[in-house]
DNA sequence: GGAACTTTGTGCGTTCGTTCACAAGGTCCT
DNA sequence: AGGACCTTGTGAACGAACGCACAAAGTTCC
C-alpha cells in the first residue's frame, strides 16, 4: 500500500500516478466555491441578476478580493464596471464542481445520524441523489427509509457496480469505520465522506473528507476558554486541575486528573500523576 | 457593528478588542490536537503506555515532524530516545483545548438533524453535556429527547442564563440559521456550530463554525470528476453540458444549461444563454 | 562509565494562501 | 464621440503552514 492519506486532499498530495499537474485551481478555493454557489442562489432567489465581486463577498462572508482572485481561476466571467451575472456565473461555478451531472451517493450505516442524512433533503442539493442504503444489521435489511430500501452491507459491491456510485457516506458507528472504508475502496468507491468520530487511512487516490462534530466542539471550546478565563486560565466550573500555563517540567508539583479516555473507551483505571511522567 | 466573520477563526482575525497576543498556538495546530486526542485514545484503549511522534502520526494520518512541532506549542512533554507518555499527552492536550471542564452546550432545532445529535452519545465526548434543546415549534415544547424536555426558543435567554451555556448548536433549517444566530448572539453565546446549510455571519468576538454537507460534497465531487474523466472533462451521466475547459469567452458557441436553483430556492424560471452574458 | 542508538525539539528553506493596490477594460452619461 | 466612473483581474508583498534535516538530549547495553 503506499502512502496513506487521511486528512481532505492536503494541498493535492503528490497528484497520484496519474501525473496531471490539473488545471491548478488551489484546494482552498475549491473549498469555498461552494460557498460561493450557495451565495449566489440566494441572490437568484431574491430576483438579483448581477452583483459585484464586493457584494458577493460580504454575502459568502469573505474578502472581495479573495473571491475575485477565486473566481479568476474559473476563467474570466465577470465585467469590468458591471460585476457578475449571476446566473451564469452559478453554471460556471456549478460545472467546475461537476455538478452537472447526477452524482448518486449511498450511505452506509443507518443508525441515528444515517437515518437523519437519508431523510435530509437539503443536504443532497442539485448535483447529489442518494442512491443507496446500506447497514450491518440484517434486521434493517428491507426496511424503507426516505423511500429507499436499505440493503445489507455485503451486496455493496453489486449495490455500488448497479448504481454507478462513486462517492459514499459513512455514518456508522467509530470502531466500524475503518472497515467499512476498506469495503468501500475495494468495491470501488474513489470518494468517501466520513461521519465517524474515528481516524481513517484510505489508499493514495481515494478521496476521504471527514466531518467530526466532537473536533468542531473541541475547537470551539479551545478559543471560548481563552475568552471567558484570562491568559491564566483557571478552570471556571468542573474538575480541579488549575495548573500554571506551563509549568516547570522538572518540578510539577502535585497534581491530579481524571484520566481521560476515549468516547467509547473501556474505563481505563484512573492515573495518577506524583512525577512528571511515570517512571 | 464591526467587521463580520463567517468562516471559522480565520487565523485568529485581528483578535477583537481583547487585546491578547494569545499564546500563540496556531490554528492549524488547534484543529489537528483533536485528532491526536482520538488518536491517544485509540492507544489507551489497547493498553498502550507510550508512543513516538513516528508512530503517533501514523494514527493521526500527519507527517511526524508536524505533529512534533504540534506538539511543541503546548510545551516539551515527550522524552527523547523514547516517545511521549500516552496519559500524560492526553492530559496536556485536553487541558490546553480546555476540555477539563465540563461545556454545557445547547442544540437549536430538534428536527431530523437535531434529534440524531441529541441522541448521538458519541458525539458528545468527554468535556460536553447536552444542556439544553430548544426549537421554534411549540408543539414540540415538553417532549422529551434523550432525557432532555424540548423548551421553547424564547425561553433562550433564561435556558442560557441557568446552565452558564456559552456553545450553542444551530440545526434549524437554512432559512432560519442567521435568525437564530442573532438570538444566540443576544443571548450571550460566544461559540456557534452551524450546522444549516446556509452563510451566517456573527459580530466580532464570536466564534462561528460551520459543518455541511453539501459543501463537503461538492468538493468531492470535484475531485471525483477529475478523476473519472481526464483532463478535457466530460459529462459522464447527466444533461448535456459538455463544453471546453475554458473556451474563448468571446465565442462561446451555442449551448444550454439547466438553471441552478438553491436547495430550497422556489424553482426559477430555466434560462436559456445564447450569448456569453444575457445584455 | 562510556559508546551506540533512539527520538525529540526546532531552525530553515519552500510552498501555499491571503491581501493590497492598481492598471486594464468596460459602462454610462452627456 | 468622449470623458468620468466603476469594477474586474492580477502582480507583488506578506504571512502562515509544511516538512526536511540535524543538533541536543535522553536511553540502553556492554
Amino acid at each position: 500500500m503506499a502512502t496513506l492519506r487521511t486528512d481532505g486532499p492536503p494541498g493535492r498530495g503528490s497528484e497520484g500516478p496519474t501525473g496531471r499537474a490539473a488545471s491548478a485551481i488551489p484546494e482552498a478555493t475549491v473549498a469555498r466555491l461552494p460557498v460561493y454557489l450557495r451565495a449566489l442562489h440566494g441572490l437568484v432567489e431574491r430576483g438579483i441578476a448581477t452583483a459585484s465581486s464586493e457584494e458577493l463577498a460580504v454575502i459568502a462572508g469573505v474578502n472581495s478580493a479573495k473571491l475575485r482572485k477565486d473566481l479568476s481561476y474559473l476563467g474570466s466571467y465577470g465585467t469590468r464596471g458591471v460585476g457578475y451575472d449571476v446566473e451564469y456565473l452559478i453554471y460556471q461555478i456549478s460545472r467546475e464542481l461537476g455538478l452537472s451531472q447526477d452524482w448518486p451517493v449511498a450511505i452506509i450505516g443507518i443508525g441515528n445520524l444515517g437515518h437523519a442524512l437519508a431523510n435530509y433533503g437539503g443536504f443532497v442539493s442539485r448535483g447529489f441523489r442518494i442512491a443507496a442504503l446500506l447497514d450491518a444489521d440484517p434486521r434493517l435489511s428491507g426496511n424503507r427509509v426516505a423511500g429507499l430500501v436499505i440493503r445489507h452491507i455485503d451486496e455493496l459491491d453489486e449495490v455500488i457496480a448497479e448504481n454507478g456510485i462513486s462517492i459514499a457516506v459513512i455514518a456508522v458507528p467509530p470502531h466500524a469505520a475503518q472497515e467499512v472504508a476498506n469495503r468501500l475502496v475495494t468495491a470501488g468507491i474513489t470518494s468517501i465522506l466520513n461521519f465517524a468520530p474515528a481516524v481513517v487511512t484510505v489508499p493514495e487516490g481515494v478521496d476521504l473528507r471527514k466531518v467530526d462534530l466532537s473536533i468542531e466542539l473541541q475547537i470551539l471550546a479551545f478559543h471560548e476558554q481563552r475568552k471567558t478565563s484570562g491568559l491564566p486560565r483557571a478552570v471556571l466550573r468542573g474538575p480541579r486541575a488549575v495548573r500554571p500555563v506551563r509549568e516547570d517540567p522538572v518540578n510539577p508539583g502535585e497534581f491530579d486528573y481524571p484520566s481521560y479516555t476515549a468516547d467509547d473507551a473501556a474505563p481505563a483505571a484512573n492515573a495518577r500523576y506524583d512525577e512528571v511522567r511515570p517512571a
